[in-house]
RNA sequence: GGAGAGGUGGCUGAGUGGUCGAAAGCGUCGGUUUGCUAAACCGAUGAGGGCGCUUUUAGCCCUCCGCAGGUUCGAAUCCUGUCCUCUCCGCCA
């Protein structure tokens, strides 16, 4: 959520942001309904004021006579603030309303436009591979290699949910470790978080749990929902928590299952297990301070490149343009790995800075020492590997003539060998 | 799941209808003292919003004692719901 007070002062600003993302939200109603928010504030304040003095009066009045006449007097005083309450509270929601549709601010140097404008601003060490043979894609290797079992998974959980088998589930093992053991080393805090959280949380962050667009599952009878990531969880660990400015930045490294729904999406890259409907994830987030964001998503940048490099894996990274980020992303870059079995570059990690987006929703604030006050933390967000997607990856570049497919050398020692044979 | 206890400021913790945004202690910050440090002493110290001022500094008002409602002229205090925490019992990987 952006700041009511900073929409009604760059009005205009907001709604250039807003065209250039491709997002209607009534700017100008909000700048309206502030103005009437601060009249209806003052009235309420008001009335209030005067009958804290008259209940004051009561408590002194000796005369049974008169403090009756104050009562009455109080008990008409308290009516007139509840109305001014009633059409203060109507206001503000409507204003929350249309605070929510806003997305976040941009950063100057993203590309502006629709997907199309996406710019591709680096690509990994590892060269796309030239094969000698036709590469099969990670279905195909998955079913000679007996790593997956979709069908099971379609009869037991529907479309979307597969069984890994032996290697394959090595292989997951290995890469959560190697991802957790890389950002331990770098300083990051190792945490596993719940896979659910209160649909508080999910709205602090910036997903929407209900709806006939949702990508959440939600858990009947309550408040609660699966998550589609973990950034919800860890962002949500210091939701309403005042942190020392000392403290930041911190940086977190949090392994969560994911969840979605993926409604609408049929059809499109439904194949295998590109976009399922549940995968293991370790993801980065980060609290900090205002001016620490925008290097700290540089640093979660090269994080994941570093990782997809250490696989061996090529990728290109994407600086997102306006009309493809997310509401709550300030600039967002995502690492696209070349899949040769699909023929395309398919997204594996996608960081953000969110800058106080986030924060301000779910009241994440920081302190300093010796100032009055405090301030919303900036947070961010970054793949470190969302499992099912690395795996594809993996599975189609490295795949061998003979049917075979190598282990990256930085996973053999989670995995325990270098090669995934063909059964005979 | 059952029974009980409890949620108050950065922390500990007092406060059972009015003068309580809230004692006290700790912590933190500033000052005095001091060769330095410590101790001691003095002072300051919650958040959000509004008005005002606008060069700065004051000043004033409202809301907030887990959260949401209710009773009342008046609620941290009484009532209801809800979330959470702790203890004991049960169950269980």
């Amino acid at each position: 959520m952006l700041d009511a007070k900073f929409i009604v002062e760059h009005a205009e600003a907001v709604k250039q942001n807003c065209r250039n993302r491709g997002v209607q939200a009534d700017v100008d109603r909000f700048v309206q309904l502030e103005a009437q928010r601060r009249t209806k504030q003052a009235e309420w304040d008001e009335l209030n004021r005067q009958a804290n003095q008259v209940a004051k009066q009561i408590g002194q009045a000796k005369e049974a006579a008169q403090r009756e006449t104050l009562k009455e007097q109080g008990r008409r005083l308290r009516e007139a603030a509840a109305d001014a309450k009633k059409t203060l509270d109507a206001i503000q929601e409507e204003m929350l309303q249309i605070q929510k549709q806003i997305p976040n601010m941009t950063h100057p140097d993203a590309p502006v436009g629709d997907a199309s404008a996406n710019r591709v601003c680096r690509h990994g060490k590892t060269p796309v591979r030239q094969f000698d043979f036709q590469p099969l894609d990670h279905v195909q290797l998955a079913e000679r290699l007996d790593l997956l079992d979709l069908d099971a998974g379609a009869r037991v959980a529907g479309h979307g949910f597969y069984y890994l088998k032996n290697e394959a589930v090595l292989l997951e093992l290995a890469l959560q470790r190697y991802a957790v053991e890389a950002l331990q080393k770098e300083g990051f805090t190792l945490v596993i978080t719940p896979d659910l959280a209160r649909n508080e949380i999910l709205e602090g962050i910036g997903f929407l749990p209900r709806g006939p667009e949702t990508q959440i599952y939600s858990i009947e009878n309550t408040d609660l929902s699966l998550v589609a990531t973990a950034e919800i969880t860890l962002g949500g660990m210091f939701a309403d928590q005042i942190l020392e400015a000392e403290q930041l930045p911190i940086r977190l490294a949090g392994i969560s299952h994911c969840f979605r729904t993926e409604a609408g999406a049929h059809g499109r890259a439904t194949r295998g297990i590109y976009r399922v409907h549940q995968f293991t994830k370790v993801e980065m987030f980060a609290f900090t301070l205002p001016d620490q964001s925008d290097p700290m998503l540089e640093q979660f940048c090269q994080l994941e490149c570093r990782l997809f490099d250490g696989l061996g894996v090529p990728y290109r990274v994407i600086d997102t343009a306006t009309g493809d980020l997310g509401g709550p992303a300030y600039r967002k870059y995502d690492l696209e790995a070349w899949m040769p079995g699909r023929g395309e570059w398919g997204e594996v990690t996608s960081t953000s800075n969110c800058t106080d987006y986030q924060a301000r929703r779910l009241g994440i604030r920081y302190r300093v020492k010796g100032e009055k006050g405090t301030q919303f933390a900036h947070t961010l967000n970054g793949t470190a590997i969302a499992v099912s997607r690395a795996m594809i990856a993996i599975l189609e570049n490295y795949q061998q003539a003979d049917g075979s497919v190598l282990i990256p050398e930085v996973l053999r020692p989670w995995v325990g060998k270098e090669r995934i044979e063909l059964k005979t």
